[in-house]
DNA sequence: CTTCCTGCAAAGGCTTTGCAAAGCT
DNA sequence: AGCTTTGCAAAGCCTTTGCAGGAAG
């Protein structure tokens, strides 16, 4: 089991994988190519941490290259994330998806803490094994999953202990 | 490893040790007692699988004894889960949430066929261990968890064969 | 020229909130 | 009396959808 390491800025040239990979699920999918899609990834792309579609809106514009319209983006995530340049994340904060860079990251899951919003991400190869295991044995394929450890961290502890 | 079985229908005398402990609950929070709120729980627990806030309005109108608005029910299902009458589950399907009964049920998570809706319920020890042990090097204090493995069933792999 | 993409506005679905009446202690 | 709870309606929020013009193949 490991920490994982914050996710470093992309480089350009992954940047230029990512889209490359993107094209071909484009070109696959029979759709026609978009600078405006390919904006709105790679600004994603380049955000690090974990990032609303209202975050994403709001780099795109600051960005000053484009101002993509929120339905535009709506639209254009779901393609990324199948294309593997993003994955949706962060399911228990409820409010709006999140989402943050799959595209060259090592797969990881997230500990949340309900106190203080601190995410710490880590992999923990067992658990993989372990979830595979299970779908195995009731004859399922597995293709995703969802898993978030929700606790208190140790500051908020200390913290409320005041309160 | 186990698969768990299936929910059976509450027996009475557990809706009544229920119902105390969320008098229990209620009383520790200064609240005042409510037929509404334990009508609520009741029908809640009772009603067996996962249900939507949805199901559960309809079930209290078709149980003739209260027409319980939706607003109400809103407002009821934190403290039911709070108490431990109940638990938010299946996030995955993104729709609005589900609960489930939590109340003298062995814990447990879900597996998912992502094409036909099935759900299956596992408890497996060895990764609710693990879980814990990540908390514990992040110096967090495990206080709950989402864990759903996303798949696709053996009838639907034949299935989708065809297509 | 056909199909997709985009922006805009509107609609949708789930959930929360403000208010006044009713209920509990 | 003073608090909570309830129903109702309205608002909120995130997201999706219909449409018309523009872009791509």
């Amino acid at each position: 089991m490991h920490k994982i390491k914050p996710a470093q800025t992309i480089s350009s040239a992954a940047i230029g994988r990512a889209l490359d990979q993107l094209r071909t699920v484009v070109k696959q999918r029979g759709l026609k190519s978009s600078a405006v899609r390919e904006t709105v990834a790679e600004v994603a792309l380049r955000r690090p941490g974990h990032f609303s579609v209202d975050d994403l809106v709001s780099d795109l514009r600051s960005s000053g290259v484009i101002d993509a319209h929120p339905a535009t983006v709506y639209r254009v995530l779901p393609l990324l994330v199948e294309a593997g340049l993003l994955q949706l994340t962060l399911i228990s904060t409820g409010d709006g998806a999140r989402y943050e860079r799959a595209f060259e990251r090592e797969h990881h899951d997230h500990l949340v803490c309900t106190s203080c919003g601190k995410v710490v991400e880590f992999c923990f190869e067992a658990i993989e094994l372990l979830q595979r295991d299970i779908c195995e044995r009731f004859g399922f394929e597995l293709t995703g999953h969802i898993h978030e450890l929700l606790g208190v961290c140790k500051e908020c502890r200390t913290t409320d202990a005041v309160t």
